[in-house]
DNA sequence: CAGTGGTCTAGACCACAGC
DNA sequence: CTGTGGTCTAGACCACTGT
């Protein structure tokens, strides 16, 4: 009866295991952390760490004084990694290109303003430019930066550093925001993809802020046949 | 100099503050968290819950002995939850609907076999069917079930209830595989969506498996226009 | 082999939300 | 007001991995 040592993953397992065979079945309340840490023999900081495993991936719902509640709707929860485009290419063993299409400072146009809530930029700088996977074209990226937030960026070149790799390394967000959807091509895009008008195609749109201050919106448009996937 | 009680938050704010500010550049190496805590005037457990939650969101990356360095490379780690399509409706306000199609048990044909890498069921449950907003359509799904894993599904009557609804309240699973990219409307499939052949359209493919047994694969095929969104 | 992150324990107090 | 989850502390040991 002697308890080994036990990991807060163990816990977690033989706790989803319990929800699973329905010892516990949706709806259901749990015993208090204190108790399931009693009834496995661990401490209560063990149940407390494998509980918000639990919850964090959507198995169960925690609520001070409420309780905890395996969940009656649970939700598919993922996780999506989105690294910087040059790496992506490169992990598939493909050779990265890059190249800018053009760059201008304009006023901001309405429905961009409009991804950035609250604080809306006056002029900013419009970046359009395609990522080349072995000298095809993969990625086309319409961007628009802050020049408020970022003004460091007029004097970046360009022609040379993709504004994705600059934004990342020299102004890290403190939160952003991520839509996906599916555009059918017009016959710009199309030209520019190289592939036919009318194609189906994958679009990543993210808005990115440093605190309450707008840095940039992209809108990243691949090509037919890309996926995204979630990490394992 | 009496240090005020901190949270695990508050460290990891200043902690994320020293590396927008380049205290600590992309690439850097931190101090141990022992050092830190000293520094901070806090316990080392609660260091090390700052320094996990930075590593969660992708701005840090740790390794024992390695000790704690800024990515160099960062990545956008986004969560998306994707719920019962039934609430996903009824959240919007709109009326929710379901459509059986058709339901079928058939051999497994070779691409859905491999979707479910390692064990491979020998026959499983076709299931057609069309979720509704308002009446009008909003998700074709088309889903295949194994026999093997989950044999009751066979006694449900799925005119009534969905496939989605009762796999997800009663076969919970352990891992899944998520896979998101755009499709054009075929004849068939833009005539069930009751929209244009040739319309682009977002298709979610899930699938589950309980331990390594396989339990369904779907593939979700949006109406145009339809969008993901990450979580706050 | 030794350094660094990862986790466990026991006990205490805090904070939120039902009662 | 009181129960329950959330967090902090101090100290100890473990486990991975670079040197």
């Amino acid at each position: 009866m002697s308890a080994d040592r036990q990991s807060w993953k163990d816990i977690r397992d033989r706790i989803r295991d319990q929800i699973l065979d329905r010892t516990y079945a949706p709806g259901d309340k749990l015993p208090r952390d204190a108790d399931i840490a009693e009834q496995f023999g661990c401490a209560r900081t063990t149940v407390q760490r494998a509980m918000q495993d639990l919850s964090d991936t959507g198995l169960i719902e925690r609520k001070r004084k409420g309780g905890t509640h395996v969940r009656a709707n649970p939700v598919t929860r993922a996780t999506l990694d989105i690294p910087i485009t040059r790496l992506e290419v490169e992990e598939t063993g493909a050779v990265y290109g890059y190249q800018l299409i053009d760059r201008k400072v304009l006023p901001t146009p309405r429905e961009v303003a409009a991804k950035f809530e609250q604080v809306e930029p006056n002029s900013m700088l419009r970046v359009q430019a395609l990522h080349l996977a072995d000298h095809k074209p993969h990625i086309l990226e319409d961007r628009w930066v802050s020049i408020e937030t970022a003004p460091e960026i007029l004097d970046v070149d360009l022609a040379r550093e993709s504004a994705n790799e600059w934004l990342v390394r020299n102004k890290p967000y403190t939160r952003f925001d991520l839509r996906i959807y599916a555009i059918s091509a017009d016959a710009e895009t199309a030209r520019m993809l190289a592939t036919e008008p009318g194609s189906a195609l994958l679009v990543l749109e993210r808005t990115t802020w440093i605190g309450t201050d707008p840095i940039t919106s992209v809108r990243s448009i691949t090509i037919p046949g890309y996926q995204l996937l979630t990490k394992s």
